[in-house]
DNA sequence: CAAAAATCTTGATATTTGTCAATCAATGAT
DNA sequence: ATCATTGATTGACAAATATCAAGATTTTTG
């Protein structure tokens, strides 16, 4: 593994404060990998043998049942995924493609297991990322069930308008297929929100967004970091 | 503290495996108090102060958004609420009202961080249990994106009969609009989606349901553990 | 570069789900 | 027991969202 890429794992939130040697261990049993885009990573129902760790590109967290599938997250540099599933030694509940060629490091489960039994502070950050990551998922279920189409989608771009710095233009980071899918809609409506939201102070042209209006979108979409999943709400 | 709640209380996966001076310690900064029907325990957005744990009664957890309600989960005896806001000494994403006269553990959510860091028993329940939680939410969204609402009734009622032990008639055990908009829908939507199930194999009367033609029902529905979460609301 | 494939958009239409209003049924209070 | 309140159901209708089909646009591939 190049040392660049060790310094990355070394400083998330979650391997941060482990002692040196109990990061190198684990470090030591990881295996370093490149994926083309679009390969099946993970299948949904596989037992978790892996903590995996992004470096590069982007995986997409999927799930699918009879003949449906949605996308529920999107993994990017530098982020892990599916530390609850190691934590229980259970089957993974989503699959996981890449969507980019990707650099990811696979740590085997049963390694982190022993670290947080090991080192404290890794017991510690395990706790504050589950603790984050449920959060997250009771704000992304709020989201599902309190908003309409046209309001997700609405406080998805003033999320991402927040977190580029309260930007008014930015591109979109993912084909709009798949931010319907992550939305809970079809392509199709999706198409239709950005439409209905030109009345609310945002334009679109291709995979740029130009919120023309930021109080008309506020006022719309009443961001609150009890439903948004967020860095930088006012 | 009556000895018999100390005893369920010390039972629960969380508490189990803790050492004996630690549990008498979380237990003795504990507050057990008694609360009527309808009471509003915790108001989403307020600091987390406690680790709640249901012994009697039964608790809702709900979100609003602007003038919308939704049911998030019902607890019931004897289990514990909250876990993730306290370990993050977060505000709660969620209220939580008593649905009945309930008695309720209330754990300075300071101690339960404290003793976390110095019972390694009970580091690792934490972790199992917010895994869990985490996986139950998962499940939760999965549900909710890819079944329609004729879909999540009917799996919702074959859960419930497994949990029953695989009986064909129970009842059941909240009202109906608190279903519905556990299950994402309203009343109105829920009584009709009572009765499409008819022609697959539900029978209802009342509160009283029974499931006439469980192949059917098994048909509609394809259960699945990567989709049904045992026991979320009971 | 051109052809092919994939994505995105739009219109027409269907389905699902929500809203409103009325009624019925169950429950609790006096 | 009776009245009042709350929850459940039903019908009529409206709104939201999905589906299908056709083009338009973009991306990929040979």
């Amino acid at each position: 593994m190049r040392e660049e890429d060790r310094n990355d794992i070394r400083n998330l939130p979650l391997f941060r404060n482990m002692t040196s040697p109990c990061f190198d261990a684990l470090i030591h049993a990881a295996y370093d990998q490149v994926f083309p885009a679009q390969l099946e990573l993970i299948r949904q129902g596989e037992v978790a043998n892996f903590l995996h760790v992004v470096l590069e590109g982007a995986v997409e967290l999927y799930a699918n049942w009879q003949d449906r599938d949605t996308t529920m997250a999107v993994v990017q540099p530098v982020a892990t995924f599916i530390l609850a599933a190691c934590m229980r030694d259970a089957p993974y509940l989503m699959s996981a493609r890449t969507l980019q060629r990707s650099r990811i490091v696979l740590i085997p489960a049963v390694d982190v297991r022993a670290a947080f039994s090991r080192d404290h502070g890794f017991a510690l950050a395990t706790v504050q990322e589950l603790s984050e990551g449920y959060r997250n998922l009771v704000r992304h279920a709020k989201n599902l069930k309190l908003r309409n189409a046209r309001e997700r989608l609405g406080a998805y771009l003033w999320q991402r308008s927040q977190d580029a710095g309260g930007v008014a233009g930015f591109v979109l980071p993912q084909e709009k297929r798949l931010l319907a899918s992550y939305l809970g809609m079809t392509p199709e409506s999706l198409s239709r929100a950005f439409k209905a939201l030109r009345d609310h102070g945002v334009h679109i042209d291709g995979m740029r967004v130009t919120i023309t209006d930021p109080a008309a979108l506020k006022a719309l979409v009443q961001p609150n970091t009890l439903l948004d999943t967020a860095l930088n709400i006012p």
